[in-house]
DNA sequence: TAGATTGTTAATCGATTAACAATC
DNA sequence: TAGATTGTTAATCGATTAACAATC
């Protein structure tokens, strides 16, 4: 028990790359979009196929958790729906809290695709006076002082962060002492944050450098 | 030039990995934090430090490029964020489209960030008639059938998609042949696009499915 | 049976880290 | 000079792909 050899994980599983989680992810959408387009089953190289992977790649993804498929057959697709859904946690509902009642967090309240996928926001926060007691989109928004006691009473374990940079660490630091444990982070700042609790940061203008970046590169060569 | 080994690009350069091009972008934003705190220079280890990166990670990310800092000195901040922005084409300003004017639609337009780094938003797209002709957020709205003549009339070569899902590889099939060469894509679809258009992809529910998926993973480990 | 497709091992490929001479 | 830090090469590590026996 004493003896760690340099920093290796001590949990007996293979340990996931990030990277595979989120091809998970890709695998449970077309997977949904197969079914609604009535396919019974499908196979790693008909999902390699849409998501731009090779089957090796999608086989060897799924290997990390078990074994879906029948040789000769491919995979069920209700039965990987359900299996993905299970490893991703999804085949539970997720309460989610909001901060920030800006443009971008109200647009976020009303998007339909996280009640689709399982997440549900009960609760929004603001430090805005004229926001506080009333509902937005439905939901009713409270202080942010309030969110110690928001999180317990509708037992919260995941927030999304939609205010300014210049606020985002402290609201970060008063969700984690609120007790919750991941954060989808819209402020363009890197999170400083306690190593047990999970970030994703989305940052769009982050997203359209990239775009121009490959579309700046792509000048040198022609077509 | 006939002989090629492989699928092989045939472009001189080393070719980057596109994480590092993501890397790039948060060293950027890493960099203004610092300039606007007061630093003249950083160094590789303080950029690491910053962004949970080893320092050689930073110095090899960077030389991929050029070189950029002084031995014994450092990186001087202003002088990277420069040369970090060329590289990106961000030193230039983009004109971009944005199609569907729902409430995420809405809220982008409004989204600050964007301009701050070099992006403008200046032509909205829908196809609901009470939508089109006035203003949203001071955006101008056209009909989506005007798109090949404001694309080409604004010299747009980035778009925005944040339209339903159902319609979304209609909508970048009608971006694609109107010019436009990099697709921020919101609908949770794959698109199936030519190989020299660059899409990204943000798909808001598979954010926070990693988050779900490594809440509920590190249950098995106790503290 | 022949054809299809899995799960898995071994081979390949690529990315990260460590180490260090060169430089300020 | 001594201390700091780069750019780069070599070593390590990890992820992807190819190949194939097993299975339906």
């Amino acid at each position: 028990m004493a003896e760690d050899k340099k920093n290796v994980d001590e949990s007996a599983e293979p340990q996931v790359p990030q990277a595979v989680v989120s091809r998970l992810s890709l695998y449970l959408r077309e997977l949904q979009h197969l079914v609604r387009d009535g396919f019974e089953t499908t196979s790693s190289t008909q999902l390699g196929r849409l998501l731009g992977f090779t089957d090796a790649q999608v086989r060897k993804d799924l290997a990390y958790f078990g074994q879906f498929g029948y040789p000769g057959i491919g995979y069920r697709c209700a039965e990987l729906i359900a299996a993905i859904k299970k490893i991703l946690g999804t085949n539970q509902s997720w309460s989610l809290a909001i901060v920030g009642m800006g443009n971008l967090g109200r647009a976020l309240i009303g998007y339909r695709g996280f009640q689709q996928q399982g997440f549900e926001i009960v609760a929004g926060f603001d430090t805005d006076p004229a926001k506080i007691g009333n509902k937005i989109e439905g939901l009713q928004v409270y202080h942010l002082d309030e969110v110690t006691q928001v999180v317990r009473e509708k037992n919260i374990r995941l927030a999304i962060v939609a205010v300014p940079s210049a606020v985002a660490q402290r609201v970060a630091d008063a969700l984690v002492s609120a007790g919750v444990e991941g954060i989808l982070n819209f402020a363009p700042v890197t999170l400083a944050l306690p190593k047990h609790i999970h970030t994703v940061g989305v940052d769009l203008a982050i997203e359209l450098e990239q775009l121009s970046f490959n579309v700046v590169s792509k000048l040198a060569k022609g077509p």
